[in-house]
DNA sequence: GGTTGACCTGGAGTGCGCTCCAGGTGGGAG
DNA sequence: CTCCCACCTGGAGCGCACTCCAGGTCAACC
């Protein structure tokens, strides 16, 4: 099972690496392994986790949320129903907020072809 | 010509009074009409521009853009191209938010999917 | 064995976009 | 006439999600 230094999670997730520190302080990660010298060695499963918060964080569910999230991961195999019901709910808003962008974009749209009407 | 008060422009438009005089103080509105008593008296137009706002908002422009927007907007009528680029490099940066969200969504359904076959 | 550079910590600072507050004015309802 | 309520101003404060900093450790390469 390998194992990645604090700069490849940083290649490979994009978090910066203040980032990484940060969630993993608020516990949004839970605490890393150290090596000897006590730097960070992050695991697959870590990476994993990693690109869950992308997406989340990406489809902008705020970091409270995300943290009810991975206290019921941590909590174990009996929260699987609440983490789906935390999901579904979460995909609702993400179904919203793409509704909401393609309703808005008729606007712009619309407000370039009338520019485009005037020239 | 109707003229709207502050309560009926925070009904219509759905900004806060705060966010309605933050505006005008930065500038995305220019100065708004008052009463004798040195009140607001919204214009028709400026409800229009309000809404233009709103959609550019809620799509993710930051404040500074929309800044830009206005100013070219006041400009006049030969600034007519350059809001077209604006608007047209906006909807660029729209399609990509709705393009990443629908790719998010597939990550979630999966985790989902997932989840359910688990239990 | 000296220098470089990746990493460490705790804590302060930043940027955005509001939001709230204190203290005050003016006009309409009872 | 008095009360209340909507509105005014300038300026401070807030919540979020980082981001930066000072000061230090260790390992590895020349």
């Amino acid at each position: 099972m390998s194992v990645y230094t604090p700069a490849e999670v940083v290649e490979e997730t994009g978090f910066s690496l203040d980032t990484l520190r940060y969630y993993e302080k608020i516990g949004l990660l839970a605490p890393v392994d150290r090596n000897a010298a006590g730097q960070r060695r992050f695991s697959e499963e870590d990476l994993g986790w990693l690109g869950t918060i992308r997406c989340l964080r990406d489809t902008g569910m705020p970091i409270a949320q995300m943290l009810r999230f991975a206290e019921l991961v941590r909590a174990g195999d009996h929260t699987i129903p609440d983490r789906i019901a935390l999901l579904e709910e979460h995909d609702t808003r993400v179904r919203g907020q793409i509704d909401n962008l393609i309703e808005r974009q008729r606007y712009i749209h619309s407000k370039i072809s009338y520019y485009r009407s005037v020239l």
